[in-house]
DNA sequence: CATAGGATCGCCT
DNA sequence: GGCGATCCTATGT
């Protein structure tokens, strides 16, 4: 596997780390941390391998573009460090990072992880038996197998709140991580075209490419 | 109040 | 590769 071997002993990302300006070096150094849920009792987690950057109001393909404000994006105004969490196409929930200040929506969507704990547990909220990419490939069947729902929108990342996100000393160079356009986002006009889609490089649970 | 459509997925052909 | 699922959200009357 392409992850380096580290004895370095985990631990949280600071409050402060999510409070960084440019939200592009924020989800490229997402990739290599570790995100995890401990909801009912069930402690699940994976490796990030895939990430998006959402830059706030300036971003056609961002939810609070032109500083569009609603019940649902309002939590994307919130102090970095919080989860947005939505519904899409009636399904799938999926999960994003708030990062930068107060008032500057920008977010980090979680597209695919690499499972390392729990497997079980995974494909189990997963209805799967056989384990393959399939299992986290992908922002709404990752959520799917973490237990991560809607109901978390807007909660601080945090043990506490049962959902964090750990740093267990792997990060990428920019050689190794492969940058495209986003998925999805057509909508979007020229801001479609941006390279903000960002993922570890051969990774085989990164999702597939449209 | 009515309605269109979505930062997707899995099953079908 | 094509399409239906499924329901919340945003928007317009």
């Amino acid at each position: 596997m392409n992850f380096p071997e580290n004895n370095s002993p985990p631990k949280m990302l600071s409050k402060e780390w999510y409070l960084q300006e440019d939200v592009t070096i924020a989800a490229k150094s997402l990739l290599g941390k570790v995100l995890v849920t401990e909801l009912n009792g069930l402690k699940t987690s994976g490796i990030i391998v895939e990430t998006e950057a959402y830059n706030g109001i300036h971003d056609k393909a961002c939810h609070a573009y032109g500083g569009k404000r609603t019940p649902r994006t309002e939590v994307m105004y919130y102090r970095g460090g919080v989860a947005y969490v939505y519904l899409c196409y009636g399904i799938h929930h999926l999960f994003n990072i708030i990062t930068n200040k107060e008032d500057i929506p920008d977010a980090v969507l979680i597209r695919a992880i690499q499972p390392v704990h729990e497997v079980q547990t995974l494909l189990e909220r997963r209805k799967m038996i056989k384990l393959k990419p399939t299992l986290t490939a992908g922002p709404g069947v990752l959520s799917s197998a973490l237990g991560i729902k809607t109901e978390l929108s807007g909660i601080t990342l945090s043990p506490d709140s049962g959902i964090w996100v750990e740093d267990h000393g792997v990060s990428f160079s920019e050689d190794e991580i492969q940058s495209g356009p986003r998925v999805g986002v057509s909508y979007a006009a020229e801001d479609a075209l941006l390279p903000w889609r960002f993922s570890v490089k051969g990774n085989k649970w990164v999702s597939p490419s449209k």
